[in-house]
DNA sequence: CAAGTGACTAGTG
DNA sequence: CCACTAGCCACTT
């Protein structure tokens, strides 16, 4: 299950739980199809705050590996198509590879094409 | 309660 | 296309 974002028990995580829209940012996510992508203004907007893309940024930024098992982090991409710099702890390139693994496309900047991947919340 | 922070976005030069 | 700016808002300290 999740842990750290989701305060659940994660034996000696002493942090909080964040009982907030970071669960809602995690349950959408969670239902971005296979082969699909989003954006963080897309969700943030799903959400009802179309100003807290930064948010849903930050609440993806908070999962842990065990997360990521979960929720589709690298589904989520900023609104020009850009891949998020600190994907999966910084190291670059594994949220490309995992999409193209999705049949995903990219341009010839490395940008998502989301003209035919875009998944609309 | 105030200040700092950031996987964002849209606008400008 | 690149660099910088100003809004934005939940969460941490």
């Amino acid at each position: 299950m999740l842990s750290g974002a989701f305060g659940t028990q994660c034996a000696g995580v002493q942090r909080p739980p964040q009982r907030s829209f970071f669960p809602a940012v995690y349950e959408l996510v969670r239902r971005v199809p296979h082969g699909r992508v989003t954006t963080y203004g897309a969700v943030a907007r799903a959400l009802g705050m179309p100003n807290a893309a930064r948010q849903v940024g930050w609440a993806l930024a908070a999962l842990s590996d065990n997360d990521s098992l979960v929720v589709p982090a690298h589904r989520i991409v900023s609104a020009g198509g850009v891949l998020s710099p600190g994907f999966a702890h910084g190291v670059p390139g594994v949220q490309r590879d995992m999409l193209a693994d999705e049949g995903v496309c990219f341009d010839r900047a490395g940008r998502v094409c989301l003209a035919r991947h875009f998944w609309e919340p």
